[in-house]
DNA sequence: GTCAGTCACTTAACACTGTAAAGCATACCC
DNA sequence: GGGTATGCTTTACAGTGTTAAGTGACTGAC
């Protein structure tokens, strides 16, 4: 049955022209890649690249899909942490570190403007779902902490919530990977920034209970507070 | 004298261009944006420029110079506010409004990489002045509230507070410029996600005192949390 | 007042970019 | 085995930032 065989095929050799992309975007960055090199890197010419994808935009798009997947995976075994307060906080920290770990993927993700384009339908059927969607996670621990009663009085939108503490680390990641080299900012140490960051951020919406049992599972040392 | 009302003339005809430029990107987005179409939009062919600038980047370089002064300038007034707390939430609000009524030159600023470039003298000058420097204004309002023992126990270093503080109205505003229009995510008002943010924020390193202290000068109603 | 020189611009050209059209083999299906 | 579709190549086009050479006007000096 070759016409399956060669569905496969296809697909292989869209993998390999995606994986040739992602190499050379983290090694040289986005705007130093065309389509000529990455054709290159697996032995074709630009042209053929449009046998697979429609636009170097479509290409960028899939590739883009394929790193929400290992982010969401990366976070989907925290949904086993039980205080709801202390999921959040540990949310924070994996985002921030796939975004430092990843930089030229995280830029695709959420630092570059989103095309107007059409969710296909494979994406929407993660979308929502807890266990596949990493804000969906995020926002269902926020429920979580509410329903416990763990937030001060007057927060009773999780949503809002969620794109306040999203705010937050995404500002925290994206400066990080622009001005991480600025000579003009007298950078702390990321592990500082995040952790007062999170912290701060986090006892602005939690009762002084559940503050400091957040306080108690994630550390309160003032090493942190270092200057390196 | 002709020798300098030449010099008058040249910055005339980069003052020229820069508007030109920025016009421009307002209208139809950097990416849209070529050198022959900045040149032509003053009568002028593309190798003009290079007469004016040394390089594309360079031509932005200025551009950016330019809108951190006016950014600055909108900043300043805000240095009369007596209580330090309140100025810090100002200045994050006069961020964020900043940002989203100049998108464009905000991406610029704080979105794109920053190119590994000698920093000029006069921006030398500028730098560490509070009274033109907007970092170092919001860094001195940290310090004020510092000082007047306005801060919870353990934050002792302004620095590091600025960048936290920084990092979330950053955050803020650029997720606000990127993925306005995503469909993926149901986005609160801007108001009631500028608000929320920074009163937990700042909840989140002040004593008890202060925060009430803020709440009434800000203002604590519910109103912010509509939906809309 | 004229002549040389400088300066701001032009045109032409180069090496790129993403992309479209056309050509050409190979591999499949009947 | 012959017709056809597939997957690539070559060629080509319009556009990019940038450089080199050419041109005309204005400047300063004699």
């Amino acid at each position: 049955m070759p016409a399956t065989r060669q569905i496969k095929e296809q697909a292989r050799v869209k993998a390999r022209i995606l994986r040739a992309a992602r190499a050379l975007f983290v090694k040289h960055g986005y705007e130093a890649v065309s389509l000529r090199r990455i054709a290159g890197a697996i032995g074709y010419t630009a042209p053929a690249l449009y046998t697979h994808f429609s636009s170097k935009e479509d290409l960028l798009l899939e590739l883009c899909r394929a790193e929400f997947t290992t982010f969401s995976d990366g976070l989907t075994p925290l949904n086993a942490i039980a205080d709801p307060v202390v999921r959040i906080y540990r949310f924070g920290e994996a985002y921030v570190h796939f975004a430092v770990r990843h930089p030229e993927a995280y830029r695709f993700m959420f630092m570059l403007p989103v095309p107007p384009v059409e969710p296909q339908p494979e994406d929407l059927a993660k979308f929502d779902n807890p266990e596949m969607d990493g804000y969906a996670a995020h926002r269902e621990a926020i429920a979580q902490a509410m329903a416990a009663g763990d937030l001060r009085a007057g927060h009773t939108d999780p949503e809002l919530v969620a794109q306040v503490l999203w705010s937050g680390v995404h500002g925290l990641a994206s400066l990080h990977i622009t001005h991480q080299n600025d000579p003009c900012v007298p950078w702390r140490s990321l592990a500082s920034r995040l952790h007062t960051l999170l912290l701060a951020t986090l006892s602005g919406f939690l009762k002084p209970e559940a503050e400091s049992r957040l306080r108690g599972a994630v550390g309160d040392e003032r090493g942190a507070e270092t200057h390196a």
